[in-house]
DNA sequence: CATAGGATCGCCT
DNA sequence: GGCGATCCTATGT
């Protein structure tokens, strides 16, 4: 565990200024994936809004790193959102039932991204309570990238959404993340490995999963 | 065209 | 800790 670096526009109002492409666009896959912690990820589906306190995340290095679907320039149809520039959605289809919602980082034809792996709900409850068909939020953190993707109304069919800009009708589905974070003194963030791709040999033991602890 | 497998989850023991 | 659900995607012929 390490302590996070005190953010540079510390206000006492959490922003929701909308994150903008230059954020994305940055080059560093590991350092974003911890920079997306504390930030509001928001979704406005069937026109529902909700959103939660994004509290865990995973790194995905592009063609370099064996857990990546672009893994040694591996580029299909599916992934082809990922080698756009950042600040898109990729969203896929996991074992048949989960859609996995991913944050596309850095710039065009360098295919990083950023899984979502665990949010603390706020906006919208209800309507996350009735999608996940329970009865009420125990513990109070939605964790698992299937549930958080469920959670928030986001179906792979919303692949390739532009993060940066709320929808403007009504109906249009919309995903976006809100600045917000407010880190206190004692927040730590977690490294440890990433879940799940156990296929990935060496690079199955790298510590790029990040976890922030209250 | 056929096939194998998956960045998961929840329920079971 | 084990296992079934469930179907799109990637790959190979």
């Amino acid at each position: 565990m390490k302590c996070l670096e005190p953010h540079a526009e510390t206000s006492l109002e959490p922003s929701k200024r909308i994150l903008p492409r230059s954020f994305y666009l940055r080059p560093d896959v590991v350092t974003l994936a911890q920079e997306l912690l504390g930030r509001r990820l928001c979704t406005r589906i069937n026109g529902n809004v909700t959103s939660g306190i994004i509290t865990e995340t995973e790194a995905y290095a592009g063609i370099e790193d064996k857990a990546s679907h672009a893994w040694n320039g591996r580029r299909t149809e599916r992934t082809e959102v990922m080698f756009g520039p950042g600040g898109f959605a990729y969203v896929y289809l996991c074992y048949g039932i989960h859609s996995l919602f991913n944050v596309v980082t850095n710039r065009k034809g360098v295919p990083h991204a950023i899984l979502i792996r665990a949010i603390m709900p706020s906006t919208g409850r209800f309507t996350m309570l009735e999608r996940l068909k329970k009865n009420n939020l125990s513990g109070k953190m939605i964790s698992g990238p299937g549930n958080v993707a469920k959670a928030l109304g986001i179906h792979y069919s919303h692949s390739g959404l532009d993060l940066t800009i709320k929808p403007s009708g009504i109906h249009e589905a919309g995903i976006w993340i809100e600045d917000h974070r407010t880190m206190k003194p004692g927040d730590r963030v977690e490294a440890t490995t990433r879940v799940g791709v156990g296929y990935a040999g060496k690079d199955a033991l790298l510590p790029y999963r990040f976890i922030l602890h209250p």
